[in-house]
RNA sequence: GCCUCCGUAGCUCAGUUGGAUAGAGCGGUCGCCUCCUAAGCGACAGGCCACAGGUUCGAUUCCUGUCGGAGGCGCCA
């Protein structure tokens, strides 16, 4: 780790254990150095005080004795106690250029593998086939994506699994409008995109007629016996889905492909089996004529035991149900360490639910997790729900194609001199970046407002304003005529203040990607990256390149070279393009 | 009624497993382009961290309760 921050607990960690172990009436709890970055300093360390507290000793001087341990001359050039017990400590320039050569050199910029490596199954975006993405797809796929960069950063095996809804009751009437329609007909249709009115249409024929409601109900039973010709009606409605699922995931710019479908009718087999197995484990109680799982510690509104229902009454199985066969599939089959489900927080009930019995029946344990990854609903500007004018959810594309041709017309007006071929690329790294960006720049749990205006304002905390940060570097490169990858070995010189805060900055990134993915939070890294380009453009303001004598040329041009490498690899953590003008 | 999540500047949000004087951006006021992209930088103003207790040397952070907002609560997925 290349973190002075983590340096400093790791020089620290054996002076305090040595603390600890030379007092013998404390018992051998380990005492953490408890480093921090602070504002007063480059870091300070509060593990004196606490210590202080269990040994019966006089802080400062415990904190003074800290110092005296001479661990810190390597790597700081000013240490003092401050307050009730603080070690206040700055770095020294030439060890915060030494930690930078290490950065530099390593592929991972500091990022080192996991020393466990996981299989980890990622559920995340589940579109329904046709039906039309909206909004609601938007947070899951943008987050899911996140993570998934972020786990395969750190060395782990991840699968992604896209648990798209191809199966259930609508299915019967959804393959009747097909047939109504005609299968070329029909098929135009889909492959338009215009996933909403073919599912509305089914819907009001549904409503409409006793006898198309007749034919729905034969044709449900139909497919889940595996008639053939029903079986081949059906997967042209999920392939012609799929195509147009991967035209908004290439829009989107995600990972996500065929090979990550996993839908619904893929566990349908599995189901009985899991009742099998729930069975003889002896878990299953029939209640109101439905075979059910109590799993301890939740209840009803009566405040009687709630249970999860897994084979209905009428012999059906349900959502439960296929979210157990999930589990065993990835755990068994795939031989899941970790399996994530980004999906909306109105879920959580359920998934504790789920998680609760798959323990129960053993699926899960302590070597294989399964984490419901919450996020919040995304608002529009009056708070509520966001919405179309006449109720109905936003269409995905539509949103992203707008933050697109509003990128456009902004970039046609600050850089008119760009191409038009560049022009079109950029503007959808930038329409397309700032509506990820907005979407994983909060905490996942929060609603968030959904607003065109602030997150394509390309100032303050958006995803423009990083790629600019990155594109200005790019252009220092260009206008010098000098190859970026030439300063790489040039000697690093921190002097100005701005440069040892800069170059802090960079060398955080590891402990950023660290806190993102201990809780799945894809905004701690985007906070980072904040800071970072905030930094560069500071450092930009007052240290100027051009012109200046060696050896401060080829230092600031090295700083401004791994700069924009931190903050092109943090943006492709978040699955947002670094555009090299813009 | 029970459970979960949320409540921080006028607005939108951070706050790194309890640390000193709570930070950004937008909006407001004021500076800075004969100079590498001003999509920028610097400064000022703006706070009872919803409220009340508790634990602690120390609480925005942990616990309890109250108020306010969102969501969930047996055969939908």
């Amino acid at each position: 780790m290349s973190d002075p921050v983590a340096t400093l607990t790791r020089l620290l960690q054996p002076v305090f254990d040595e603390l600890v172990e030379s007092d013998a009436g404390v018992g051998n709890e380990s005492a953490d150095p408890t480093v921090r970055p602070s504002d007063r300093a480059d870091a300070q360390i509060n593990g004196a005080l606490p210590l202080a507290k269990r040994l019966g000793t006089n802080p400062r001087e415990l904190a003074q004795r800290v110092i005296d341990s001479g661990v810190l001359a390597d790597v700081a050039e000013g240490v003092e106690v401050a307050g009730p017990g603080f070690i206040n400590v700055t770095f020294s320039s030439e060890f915060l250029a030494s930690e930078l050569d290490v950065v530099r050199s390593a592929d991972g910029l500091g990022i080192e593998p996991d020393s466990r490596e996981m299989q980890v199954v990622v559920d995340y975006s589940a579109p329904n086939v046709a039906k039309e993405m909206h909004v609601g797809h938007l947070r899951s796929t943008a987050i899911g994506d996140s993570l998934v960069r972020m786990l395969e950063a750190h060395g782990h095996r991840v699968t992604r699994e896209n648990h798209v809804g191809d199966w259930g009751t609508p299915f019967g009437m959804l393959i009747e409008h097909l047939l109504d329609l005609g299968e070329t007909e029909a098929a135009e249709a889909l492959s338009l995109g215009d996933l909403n009115s073919f599912y509305k249409d089914a819907r009001v024929a549904f409503d409409a007629s006793d006898e198309f409601q007749e034919r729905s109900r034969q044709r449900v039973v139909l497919l889940q016996a595996g008639d053939p010709e029903t079986m081949r009606l059906w997967e042209i409605l999920v392939d012609l889905s799929a195509a147009y699922f991967n035209t908004v995931y290439r829009k989107m710019g995600v990972l996500l492909t065929d090979d990550d479908l996993a839908g619904e009718s893929r566990y349908q087999p599995l189901m009985p089996d899991v009742i099998e197995r729930l069975r003889a484990a002896g878990l299953v109680e029939e209640s109101d004529g439905a075979d059910v799982v109590f799993p301890p510690g939740f209840e009803n509104r009566d405040g009687d035991p709630l249970p999860l229902i897994v084979q209905k009454g009428t012999g059906g199985f349900n959502y439960a149900t296929s979210d157990l066969a999930c589990i065993i599939d990835r755990t068994e089959r795939i031989g899941a360490d970790l399996i994530l489900y980004v999906v909306d927080a109105g879920q959580s009930q359920h998934f504790q639910m789920v998680f609760a019995v798959a323990k129960m029946a053993g699926w899960l344990d302590d070597e294989t997790d399964a984490v419901h990854v919450p996020f919040g609903i995304v608002l529009g500007t009056d708070r509520k729900r966001l919405k179309t004018r006449s109720g109905e959810p936003v269409r995905l594309v539509a949103l992203l194609d707008e933050a697109v041709a509003r990128a456009e017309a902004a970039v046609a007006e600050k850089n008119p001199d760009l191409e038009p071929d560049v022009r079109a690329d950029v503007a959808r790294s930038i329409g397309i970046g700032a509506v990820k960006y907005a979407d994983l720049s909060t905490d996942r749990i929060k609603d968030y407002v959904f607003d065109f205006d602030r997150m394509l304002a390309f100032e303050g905390n958006t995803g423009p304003y990083l790629q600019y940060a990155h594109a200005r570097i790019c252009s220092i490169f260009r206008r010098e005529g000098v190859d970026r990858a030439s300063v790489r070995a040039a000697s690093i010189e921190l002097v100005e203040p701005q440069e040892p805060a800069l170059a802090r900055q960079i060398l955080a990134f590891p402990t950023a990607v660290d806190a993102a993915l201990e809780t799945y939070s894809p905004h701690k890294l985007c906070t980072y990256v904040y800071d970072l380009a905030t930094a560069f453009s500071s450092f930009y303001e007052h240290c100027r390149i051009k012109g200046s004598p060696e050896p401060i040329y080829s230092s600031r041009l090295a700083l401004a070279d791994l700069t924009a490498r931190v903050l092109e690899r943090s943006l492709g953590l978040l699955g947002i393009d670094a555009p090299e003008q813009m």
